[in-house]
DNA sequence: CTTACTGTATCGTTGTTACGATACACTACT
DNA sequence: AGTAGTGTATCGTAACAACGATACAGTAAG
């Protein structure tokens, strides 16, 4: 699940390292209340310094996605649960519809996006 | 469609500028031999240090999408279809991480946003 | 209690990013 | 030729990113 970093990239290692947190937790890879990767196993796990993997999970600790306890780890922390199911369906459909526009605006067909859809969501698309 | 620079997001300016014009020439909203707009005017237009969008035509021009000459400006290089299919997946890739991410912010599931992927493309999701 | 694991907090060092300012060199146009 | 517009180059400054190393502090389990 952590293994694309690219070191080479101009997005500063810290914050790949959140995004794919964010996005494992969003596809519900990570479940509220599982413990992540201790800061020493990830930054070995990705060769990098402990420091960058603690930057990471700090951010995503200010964004209320986790949660780190000293001397325990740092968890999933329950954001799903809140939300009613009318307020959810209603803010996935604005945020596909702005995504299908920036699509369009940048002359990306459908096609891309599915494909790109099919990858990252690791579903079947008809 | 030069009009959305994050001066906070982590990636840096320089890369943010590349990837609008990229997408651009992948788009073919900027067609081969037209020109971008001047290292000055550009800079001035989103606020930016004119040394900023230096680094942005240099790393494109590095990687043969555009082509600087010095006392003439900026000018769009003649790019293959492969590759321009190539950025266009990797650009669709971002988008949808991008959406992903947001979605978990919001507290969002892939349940959620795979119904609204169904409605708006009108495909079938598996 | 002891031990082994967590996260936390410092130093310092290196390279990158972005800024401001200034000057130079080339090209296109009048 | 003159001029206004290009890109080019080089100072310096500040902040950030990432590294390495080291120590401290809290928790869980034997």
């Amino acid at each position: 699940m952590f293994d694309q970093i690219d070191p080479r990239s101009p997005t500063p290692l810290y914050a790949q390292i959140a995004g794919r947190i964010r996005v494992a937790v969003a596809a519900g890879e990570l479940r509220p209340g599982e413990s992540l990767p201790s800061v020493r196993q990830l930054a070995a796990r990705l060769r990098v310094n402990p420091a960058t993997v603690v930057q990471a999970y700090r951010d995503l600790e200010g964004e209320g996605f986790v949660d780190m306890r000293q001397g325990a780890g740092t968890f999933v922390r329950e954001v799903l649960a809140e939300r009613r199911a009318g307020e959810r369906s209603k803010h996935a459909a604005a945020l596909v519809q702005r995504m299908v526009a920036e699509a369009g605006r940048l002359g990306l067909s459908t096609k891309d996006l599915v494909q790109a859809i099919e990858q990252q969501l690791e579903v079947k698309v008809a």
